[in-house]
DNA sequence: TAACAATTTCATAATTTAGTAATGAATAAG
DNA sequence: CTTATTCATTACTAAATTATGAAATTGTTA
């Protein structure tokens, strides 16, 4: 499969807007989920935790201007994007008066192109923050830009998922992650995958750089220490 | 389709100023987005990416001085030109004395002839500025201007696709560009391709310059190194 | 429009990475 | 001290990703 790119929650009561719109991302590599109105979306949101929500305005149950207010309001969906599908031009302006915290607008008709086009420009808008800054320690460098690790002059590559795990262990050292944090953060909370597999990727790591930076806490989960 | 000149955000509460402005750089190609204070103009912003903003000083809602500030507090938008559109003779000296980061001011009233060539000069440097410098390494030229490499003496010839490509890759060495930071930025986001497409023309490079200059971080993406 | 070049797609081979299962070692609990 | 739990390690298999060759499509130029 192809890089993951992001999670999207689309919301809007009709079927064909749905589907229409759930096909031309998946196509793009997105991970999708549906609602088809507010109280739904709001439902949803927990589990699925979207990195953007497409917000139909016009929805019998609770409309798309409710909602956003109600998503803006928990904090914990402060980087949750969101942008709005609006059907008529009137409303458009309406709501770009109204400073709901929406990150975007879409027109209808939807036109598939535009809207992979507006979806991934957003998105790439806040991902290309957290990508730039190495992780810098004495002997020990983790730049993610570069995709490589430096240890003590010798230059380390690491496939995606070693590096991944070793670079956010080391985004807080000491701090012990829970192995149901790593596999959150590692391997997205949608993917399965047993917990050895956390163990034989630390081991990898540990077989390639020489120092032994991961720390095990039995029980808890693991921690990076120099 | 006509040679895509560049997109330029008129801002001005004046509706005659914006429709003659609107008129004249519409006629010599250009693209144009208009918003009547700075309010607007930040909304419109997002959406539109132009590359050159004309911006009023004196309007009533948001001012282009406070206007230019924001726009100038986001980097985003570090590319973006802008030119003041000034009143009164007084106000550029004391605009000028004041850092701003505007690129150029405009004296009302506006004379087609001199809007049309500041700005074309205006995008011209800065488009001149990307194209012109070579970049350079040890035995190896990538020249834009001429759209050639040279390596080892040899001079080769480049595909335009190709050219942009390995001239995107070499323009950080080191640095790994991700998949869909390469299609977003050789082919542009509006175009859509398959992945397989960025292999073949990494192939198709690697095959013309002898040396392998493009390493593959699989899963992640490619880089240049030496 | 024919001829050629550039671009893209497709199928499949080659490679690398990820994930699992089995077993042994270490640690904690009783 | 024994048992249960958890982790480490290894070897193996499955899945994902890229490389490649060739064909199809699109664009350019004479």
């Amino acid at each position: 499969m192809e890089t993951k790119l992001g999670k999207i929650l689309v919301v809007d009561d009709d079927l064909d807007i749905r589907q229409i719109v759930e096909y031309n991302l998946k196509l793009h590599g997105y991970e999708i989920e549906t609602a088809e109105n507010g109280v739904e979306a709001l439902e949803k949101l927990k589990n699925f935790n979207p990195d953007l929500i497409l917000l139909d305005i016009m929805m019998p149950i609770k409309d798309g201007i409710q909602t956003c207010i109600e998503i803006r309001a928990n904090s914990e969906y402060d980087n949750t994007l969101i942008i709005f599908l609006t059907a008529l031009s009137d409303e458009y302006s309406e709501i770009r008066g109204l400073d709901l915290g929406a990150d975007d607008y879409i027109a209808k008709p939807i036109k598939p192109k535009l809207l992979v086009t507006r979806i991934h420009s957003a998105l790439r808008r806040v991902q290309q923050n957290d990508d730039a800054k190495p992780i810098l320690f004495p002997n020990l460098e983790i730049n993610r830009e570069q995709f490589l690790v430096k240890h003590n002059g010798k230059t380390i590559v690491l496939p995606r998922k070693e590096f991944e795990l070793f670079a956010l262990l080391a985004s807080k050292p000491g701090r012990v992650f829970l192995r149901h944090e790593i596999l959150d953060r590692v391997w997205g909370n949608e993917v399965i995958v047993g917990d050895r597999t956390i163990d034989v990727h630390v081991r990898k790591i540990r077989q390639k750089l020489d120092a032994d930076f991961i720390h095990t806490v039995k029980g808890v989960g693991y921690k990076f220490e120099m």
